[in-house]
DNA sequence: GAAGTAATACTCCACATGGAATATTTCGCG
DNA sequence: CGCGAAATATTCCATGTGGAGTATTACTTC
């Protein structure tokens, strides 16, 4: 059985799925697309996944090119299987929710380990940090209006009202805290 | 300078703030308790992740026992620097936010892959998944709700909200996409 | 009491990640 | 024209994860 594409993987195929490419074109077209905030690329992640996409064959190296005096790169393009396997981890990455683990959870389920005060403001600078991030997202988002087609920043719509939703949950939970309508009766105290 | 603690060492030090344990018995705890929805705990990790804490001397084994003929187990116990590292934790978790790359938004960027109607029969699995999600979630909340205070079930509060959240702007965007208010024109088509 | 199955208690390893380092080349500036 | 900084184009490696495997003991059922 091959492994699930990663999400680097993802962006590598698409990315090959409009031209070819070589590596380090990969991660600047990346980079300047502001893909960046959506996808974590490393440059070590990077190399190695077009390395291990070209072993399943999924991509195909089409020959060596060197421009000026520059180190000579190995440019690839995508095959069948990749455009198949593309598609196919986006149908399947759209259809079925899979819980991916975050860490907030966890520290919300442990914040009994801190006492009401010190909780609350953490949760405090949550709020502020939450509705700095909304305030990027948002010039972010309506600089991206201007340029290109909505269809190309779902993602940055779909992230603005998780955020959003958050941040207001957090509110709410903070007040039903002050307001002794949810008790900080920790067990160990 | 020492590596931020994972969500399972969070889970294992917190495990041990209560009381001594050695691995195994913090892997039924966690399973018993349900924890596994929230942290993600394989063999493997766990026992990596506890030699890692006592390596770090933030736990400490305090010697191995053995009951009836079963193989010895070290049993371990949380450090003050153990414990202070937990609460520094919870502390930098709750207070700022750190985008972690879900796959979601990866799949909604490259989604103009598909077609229109394959992105909107994938949107519909989607919901009907969370609509699942959210059952499952409501039950488990339901039940917890008569047995711990509510301190202790935040982060499944926490989880319903951004579920609901996300299956409301799938919804929103499914009509707009099946109005044309948010027309599919992938370019390469 | 034999045989199968579940629980106990790990161990091992392949693999993806990501931080850091490296070497060369081109560009900007005085 | 010379020097430093930035861009180019990678490579390397320590680390955490997670799937699978293993060996022993206890429990169950015929």
């Amino acid at each position: 059985m091959m492994a699930e594409l990663t999400p680097l993987a993802i962006s590598v195929l698409a990315l090959l799925n409009e031209r070819p490419m070589h590596a380090y074109e990969m991660y600047q077209v990346l980079l300047t697309r502001q893909d960046t905030r959506i996808v974590k690329v490393r440059p070590g992640s990077l190399y190695h996944t077009v390395e291990r996409l070209a072993g399943q064959q999924l991509i195909r190296a089409t020959g060596t090119e060197r421009s000026g005096n520059r180190p000579e790169r190995t440019t690839y393009e995508i095959t069948c299987e990749g455009d198949e396997a593309l598609r196919r981890r986006v149908q399947t990455g759209i259809e079925s929710y899979v819980y991916e683990y975050p860490l907030f959870p966890v520290v919300l389920a442990e914040s009994h380990n801190l006492d009401e005060q010190d909780a609350l403001l953490r949760f405090r600078r949550r709020v502020a940090d939450l509705d700095n991030w909304l305030a990027e997202l948002s010039d972010a988002l309506a600089t991206a209006q201007e340029q290109v087609p909505e269809l190309y920043w779902m993602a940055g719509d779909y992230l603005r009202t998780q955020l959003a939703c958050e941040r207001d949950w957090l509110a709410t939970t903070i007040e039903r805290i002050e307001t002794k309508d949810l008790p900080w009766q920790p067990r160990n105290m």
